[in-house]
DNA sequence: GAGTTTGAAACT
DNA sequence: CAGTTTCAAACTC
């Protein structure tokens, strides 16, 4: 049951689950809770106030994907970022669903075909690939201190949060670096730009040596 | 149970 | 529309 400590549900963040789903609290430790008949007024403008801002606050969240039968799907998609949406803060996988198009998160490992869904969610046979990972140290850049890849764990289709993460502080290193030597402007531009390069061709490369891909161009 | 992490929803 | 704030719930120890 839900705990929150507002009296009300306040502007600024999130109801409680038992407001949200538009049910009323019941054996709940909320702290003055108003979410009740005892302050039906009160509970009716805030529920009011929650429509005027977003009409379907209080549809259900999952949907059906299309027609009837389609899969279902988060009807505005998450917005996940640290989680992979592999666990209970995404909501799509909470609702044990797959993210979807709409779905706006980043490193998402809740889809069909993902490895990582399958280790957690059966306990799947047939496991371990070996990982031979530990030494992988991804070498010249900056990339080497930072947030590094787990063992279990490889980039699938989608380039992971950490990635973003490190390729960011690459970044910011780099315009760090540009400013203390006094770099003109559009100098620090060009480093940083060529960091990213950098970055984006070590991430493709280790992409492809993790699908036994070879790299076909030239002009990289 | 305390402390941390996370992301929806409100807000700017 | 993107960035920030808030805070209950999920998670970790
Ligand atoms: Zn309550
Ligand atoms: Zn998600
Ligand atoms: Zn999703
Ligand atoms: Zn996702």
């Amino acid at each position: 049951m839900s705990q929150c400590q507002s009296p009300k549900p306040g502007p600024g963040h999130r109801y409680c689950d038992c407001f949200a789903s538009g049910d009323f609290c019941n054996n709940c430790n909320c702290n003055n809770c108003c979410n009740n008949l005892r302050h039906e007024i009160e509970r009716f403008k805030a529920i009011k106030a929650c429509l005027d801002r977003n009409p379907e606050a209080f549809q259900p969240k999952i949907g059906k994907g299309k027609l009837g039968d389609a899969k279902p799907r988060h009807t505005k998609g998450c917005n996940c970022k640290r989680s992979g949406c592999l666990k209970n803060y995404c909501e799509c996988y909470e609702a044990k669903i797959m993210c979807s198009s709409i779905c706006k998160c980043v490193g998402c490992k809740n889809y069909e075909e993902s490895p990582e869904r399958k280790t957690l969610t059966n306990m799947p046979s047939y496991v371990e690939m070996a990982d031979l990972e530990g030494s992988h140290h991804l070498s010249p850049t900056k990339f080497s201190g930072l947030p590094r890849f787990r063992k279990d764990r490889r980039l699938s289709s989608c380039i992971s949060w950490e990635v973003v993460e490190a390729t960011c502080a690459c970044l910011l290193a780099q315009g760090e670096e540009a400013e203390k030597e006094h770099c003109s402007e559009c100098l620090a531009e060009q480093m940083i730009l060529e960091e990213f390069g950098r970055c984006l061709s070590q991430i493709l490369r280790i992409e492809f040596k993790s699908k036994g891909l070879k790299i076909e161009s030239s002009t990289m």
